[in-house]
DNA sequence: GATGAATGAGGCTTCATTCAT
DNA sequence: CATGAATGAAGCCTCATTCAT
C-alpha cells in the first residue's frame, strides 16, 4: 500500500521537528537550572543551534516558557485523565485515586520533562507568567478536588479535612519526589507503589 | 564597669546589623524569585543601601547565597533538634518524629525565610554551590534517618521501606507545603497537626 | 514573427515586475522611515514576499538604496528637464524657471515616492553611498544653475548673490514642502502656484 | 569675596556632566546619520565611555533621543522669543520676524547641534517619538503664526495665502539650509541676510 | 561604611544575508 | 523564482563587580 506522506510526517521519527527539539531542550535545561538562570544559547547548543536561529521558531524566550509549561500541564492531566477513565465506571473512589497517583508520578518521573519543569520551576516564575498559567493549573487542581471529593463522600477516605488542603498535600508529597528520585537508578513502578501505599495508610505500622 | 561590645552582641540593640539585613532581604527575594532572577539592586533596595554598599559585607553575590543557605539549614536543624530533645529521654520514637515534624514545619513556613530558600531553590542552584552545601544537607538527613530507624526498628513505623526513601517522601511532604501554604491566613498550628496526623495515618478512613 | 522579449521590455504587461515591485515598496518605506529603520523584511512583506527572495532580485539592501535613489533622482530631472523643454525656444528665463519649480514640485509630491526618498533622506547616508550619488546630484544641480544664471543675466532675478547658493536657497524651499504637505488633502496645483509666487516676489505686500 | 561653589557647579567649566556629554555626543551623531543608524557604542565612544555605563545615566536609547529632541526645541524657540522680544514693543511686525528668522537660523546652523536634529530626523522618527513631541512642536508653530499672523494684518505681508502654509513654507526654506550650509566655511550673518532678503522680496529684481 | 560612577561580560533579540530545496 | 530555515554579527540593555572619594 503505497503511503504518500506529507513534509511534516515524513520528519517525524527520525529527525526531531527543529521545534519541538527547541522546546525539549529548553525544558531539560530549565528543569535543571531555573527559567532564568538558562541562557538562549544554552538551549540553543543543546538544540545544535545559533542563538539567533531560535527566533525564528520563537519570539521569546519567554514564549518558550509559556509553550513548555503548557505542554507539561497537558501532558500529566492527559495520562491522568485517561489512567482514570480506563479504570471502568464500577471502579470505586480510591481506585481511581490510586490510578491518578500512579500517572501523575510517572509522568512526572519518567515521562516529560515538560512536566517536571511546571511541578519544579512554577513558583519562582514572575507573576506575569504564573498568571497566564493559573487557570490551566487550576483545572488541573479541580480535577484532583473531584476525585477527593468522591473519595470523602462515600467515606473512603478521611471526612476531618477539607477537600482542597487534602488534595494539596497528597499532590505535593508526589511531587516533592521529582527533586530526589533518580528513574535510572531505581525502580518508577516500585516507587508509585510504596508512594500510594504511603498516601493511603500512613508511615505507621498497621 | 566599660563593656566593649564586639559586633556581635551590638546586634542585640535596635537597628539590625546590616550585614544581617542584607541577608534577610536577600533570603525573601531568592525565595520568591529564585536566586539567578534575583539581582544585587533588589537586594540592596531591599536592604536600603546601593548595590556598591554590599561589597563592603559580602564579596559576591555567590557568597550571600552560601550564608543564606547555611543560616537556613542551621536554622530549621537547631529547632529540629531542639524540639527532639524537649521530648525527655523517656520519649518513645513516634512522639519525637511528630515532635521533628512539627519543628521542621514551623521554621519552615513561619520563622525562616532562610530555610524556605534552603528547600525551594536549592535543586536549581548550580551544581558547585550544591556540592558546597551537600555535607551539610547530608547531615540533617542522617538525623532524621537515626529517627525513622528507631521508629522501625521499635515496630512503631512499617518496615518494608528502606529508611532512606521513607525519610525522603515524609519530609518531602512536609517541604512541598512552602509552595502553597499561606501561614497569613491559615493557621500553621492546624496545618502541623493535620499533615503529621495524614504521614502517620495516611488518608483513608480508619 | 516571434517576439523575444527583454526583461524590461516585458514590464509594459499587466502584473508589475517583481522587481519594480520591491524597488517601489522600498522606496515608501526608505522615505517614511529613513533608510537604517527599514527592514528588508518591511520591504519584503511590502512586496509580498519572503525576505530571502530579494535576494533573487538585488544584490543587497544598499544596492536597492542605490537604485531607489538612480531612479528618484532621473524622474525629477527628467519631468523638470521636459517641463523646461516645453517651454519652447522663445521662453523666458522666468517662464522656464516656473516651469521648472513645477515639474519639480510636482514631481516631489505627487509623482514618486523614489524622488521623495532622494530629497529627504540623502542627508543621512553613511558617506559612501552619498559619494556614489554626489556626481549625479551635482548634474541636476548643474542644470537649475544653468537656469537661474540665465535670469540673473538676462536681469529678470536679483543679482546680488551667486548662483549656486540662490538656486540652493530656492530647491530647499521648495523641498521641505516634502515634509508637512499632504497631496491627498490639498491640491498639489494651488501649492505650486503660491511657492513659486512666494519665490518670485517673497512675502511681502508689493 | 569667598564662593563655595557646590559640586555640580565646580564641575560646570572644565569637564562637562557627563550626562550632558552624552547627550551632546548623541546630538551630533544623530544629525549626521539619523537616529536609527547611530549607535550606543558610538555614542559612548564619543563620549568616552563603555556602552553600558550610559544606562548610568539614562534608561534607554529612546530616552536619550527624547531629551535631544526636547533640548533642541527648548533653545530654538528661547532664542527666537528672546529675539523677538529684544526688538522692543514699538517695533513693526516685519522687523520682528525679521529678528526671528534670524535667530532660528543662527540657533541652527551654529549653535545646536540639538536643534539641527530636531529640525532633520523627526520626520523620520518613529510614530510613537513624534506623538509624544508634536505638542511642544506645535507651540513653537503657534509663536510664529502669531508673528505672520500681524504681518499679514497689518498689511506689511501678502494676504492671499492663510498663515499657516506661509509659515511652514518659510520655516522650511530656512530650515533647508541645514542641508547645504557649512557655518564653518561661509558666513551665518551673510547667510542671515541673503535668506531674509529672499524671503521677504523674492528671487526677483525688483 | 557607603556611594556614585563606571566597566565589561554576557543576556535577549534583530537583521542582513545565505543556501538547499 | 521563491521560500523556509539558518547564521553570525551586531544592537540594546542588564548586571555583578570595582573603585575613588
Amino acid at each position: 500500500m503505497a503511503v504518500q506522506q506529507n513534509r511534516k510526517a515524513s520528519k517525524v521519527g527520525k529527525a526531531e521537528l527543529p521545534r519541538d527539539h527547541i522546546l525539549s531542550a529548553a525544558a531539560k535545561l530549565f528543569r535543571d537550572q531555573g527559567f532564568a538562570a538558562t541562557t538562549l544559547r544554552q538551549i540553543a547548543a543543546a538544540a545544535n543551534m545559533q542563538a539567533g536561529s531560535i527566533y525564528y521558531h520563537f519570539t521569546s524566550k519567554d514564549e518558550i516558557l509559556d509553550e513548555v509549561l503548557d505542554v507539561g500541564l497537558a501532558r500529566i492531566f492527559d495520562a491522568v485523565r485517561q489512567a482514570v477513565a480506563e479504570c471502568g465506571s464500577e471502579a470505586g473512589a480510591e481506585e481511581r485515586i490510586l490510578a491518578a497517583m500512579g500517572a501523575h508520578l510517572r509522568t512526572l518521573l519518567s515521562r516529560s520533562e515538560f512536566t517536571s519543569v511546571n511541578i519544579r520551576v512554577y513558583g519562582q516564575l514572575p507573576e506575569p507568567v504564573r498568571e497566564r498559567h493559573r487557570p490551566k493549573r487550576r483545572r488541573y487542581g479541580l480535577f484532583w478536588d473531584d476525585l477527593f471529593r468522591q473519595a470523602v463522600q462515600t467515606g473512603a477516605f478521611r471526612s476531618d479535612m477539607k477537600v482542597k488542603p487534602l488534595r494539596q498535600f497528597v499532590l505535593g508529597a508526589l511531587n516533592w519526589t521529582v527533586e530526589w528520585f533518580d528513574p535510572e537508578r531505581h525502580s518508577v513502578n516500585e516507587l508509585v507503589e510504596r508512594c500510594t501505599q504511603l498516601i493511603l495508610s500512613g508511615v505507621r505500622r498497621q
